[in-house]
DNA sequence: TGTTAGCACTCGATGTAGGGGAGTGCTAAC
DNA sequence: GTTAGCACTCCCCTACATCGAGTGCTAACA
């Protein structure tokens, strides 16, 4: 059965009743605050049989209703689909140009959680390719080589080996010659055995060292899966009593410090993506358990050619989807900025 | 008034107890548990007399007696002598080797938060020198430059460098020698400006991109300044009734995710050090005040020569001072073989 | 047929009273 | 100096009554 369009008013009118109080809201309410002139028998009435469709729920029987899962997703919807239309404007957020990518992201979640008193994560930007685009051996002192593997999109790593003694300038030369000539342009994928085999015959009584190199390449690149997270505001959980127990709010801290879980959460959100850039998982939508009785919304962000990563706003289900939507905007919008202007 | 011998008994007894139960201790309680031979009537004067010199305290009339700040530092102190004495004997914390320096500190604070039950916190081994060690230019492509920089302690730093052109072969090299003869082991305060000027002077055209690489440097040395800090268990403290009422778990995560306060905290605790390397913060006498109610234990420890870190860990007043010292000490001397091993 | 007023009912929240118990301080006797 | 005894205090738990918001149902109304 569809909703009809007084329903859909009535729900629409409880729902955001609720994100603004976090109490149920009974029919009297409504009777009162929506301009369609209803007695709060009629509500009541209207309301049972949303009950009964599943759009909202009574925590107990002589309660008023608050939101299903079924209702916020409904809302959410709604609310999308008009945002299509709508020129995003609103007061910018404060962000500085960083030189240092670190810094940047974590002024970036600073700004949006105390601009929406949500906890809010985002991961670092990661290049699609992994490629190896240059790879450098020197000396640093008798016992110690460094080598530096910078990787397309311009992540570099650096590694310290231990070698018995100095090596003389030359060899290394003729080290990093060959590295370069053989991996340049390589992904993990393309790096085979039979080429390594090669590139150690090549580098004769060195060719240990070249193993470590490579080694340290391949770490170099897998390092980078998984993905780096920045957060913060994660206490602003505490605001809301529906996630502050004991329990749910220890689960979820866990899940912040830990980061693995958030990883998994903005990688699939990621994939997810469908254009519009934003993403909505209310409450068990979620494929982070400790996040059951949150909503997450999250957006996909790109900073340099091919460089995505993803911000995410955890808050309770009641959040104010429409702000967070809009504030994530917003940012995605001043990132471009940022982006360009650096070209 | 100096503490007799059975006074400091009692105040070890219902500290003791405390510390088990986490509830008021009773005269009663104490009259059965010591050796002592005394009735409850007794150890209620010697109570009394100990609440009046201030060390313990009843939370209401007709309670029992919990340990004052000025109490767990009787305690502490008294413990930490005997310590001194005692061989450290205990299971082994699972540490694997790791070869990155940032996976070794998580899993660090993983492991000692899993054995203790308490939020623990460690701050990256940190040179006290920091002198430039080596300087390494290398193009990376048409317009950018790879600057390498390596401080003393092997900490490292890429910064890449926009160029208008592509640099030769010789320039590249010729400056490399520049940077190096010019700059190797100085310290940020060594490097001055008259140094500068001439090392400018002698790069000719290329001067601009000597002073880029100077400002890289002393940012690559200054960058090191604000510590990296990593915790786990945060979420431990809820397993405390008295840490993990909102406004104080809210406050305490908060501190914990900020990392700030937690680096000021980890700092001066390195600078008390008194020698033995562990130090106790009781309640109001730690720097941070959203750690009011909590103790803090921190040691320090060495990974390399000359690069120290600290370790902190953070708990109710009431914790396990004894298992988190023993703990601690333990950890110390892993990490001393785990130097040791490495060279 | 849809809407509304009225009413009995439900159930959580809040307040209050009372018993139980752990612990104390004081006094008097040993 | 130590101890037994005792009155007293105060928290905690439970039970119980009350209150009020909100419901579902029914009957009357337009």
């Amino acid at each position: 059965m569809e909703l009809d369009e007084r329903k859909r008013k009535i729900l629409q009118a409880v729902i955001r009743n609720y994100l603004e109080t976090g109490e149920p809201v009974g029919s009297r309410t409504i009777s009162k605050y929506t301009d369609l002139n209803l007695s709060s028998a009629t509500i009541r009435n209207e309301m049972a049989d949303l009950e009964e469709l599943g759009y909202i729920l009574q925590p107990h029987t002589s309660a008023g209703r608050i939101p299903s899962d079924k209702g916020y997703r409904f809302y959410v919807d709604s609310m999308l689909e008009d945002k299509e239309r709508e020129v995003v404007e609103m007061k910018e957020l404060l962000l500085e140009r960083q030189d240092k990518m670190e810094r940047l992201l974590q002024q970036v979640v600073k700004v949006l959680a105390d601009n929406t008193n949500y906890a809010t994560m985002i991961s670092a930007p990661k290049p699609q390719g992994n490629k190896v685009k240059f790879v450098q051996l020197s000396q640093l002192d008798d016992h110690q080589i460094l080598a530096v593997i910078v990787v397309e999109g311009n992540v570099i790593r650096n590694n310290i080996l231990e070698v018995e003694e100095r090596l003389s300038e030359e060899t290394l030369l003729k080290l990093n010659i060959l590295l370069n000539t053989h991996l340049n342009g390589l992904s993990l994928n393309e790096i085979s055995l039979g080429r390594i085999a090669a590139m150690k015959q090549q580098a004769g009584i060195h060719s240990d060292i070249v193993g470590r190199v490579i080694d340290a390449v391949a770490q170099a690149i897998q390092v980078e899966e998984d993905l780096q997270i920045y957060t913060s505001g994660a206490n602003n959980i505490f605001r809301y009593p529906e996630l502050a127990d004991h329990q749910k709010a220890s689960e979820l801290i866990g899940t912040f410090e830990e980061k693995s879980g958030l990883s998994d959460l903005l990688q699939e959100a990621q994939e997810d993506e469908n254009g519009r850039g934003i993403q909505v998982y209310i409450g068990s939508e979620s494929p982070v358990s400790s996040m059951r009785d949150c909503s997450v919304v999250t957006a996909t962000y790109e900073l340099e050619e091919g460089m995505r990563g993803t911000i995410g706003i955890v808050g309770p289900k009641r959040m104010d989807y429409d702000k967070v939507i809009n504030t994530l905007k917003n940012l995605q919008n001043q990132l471009d900025e940022l982006y360009k202007g650096k070209r």
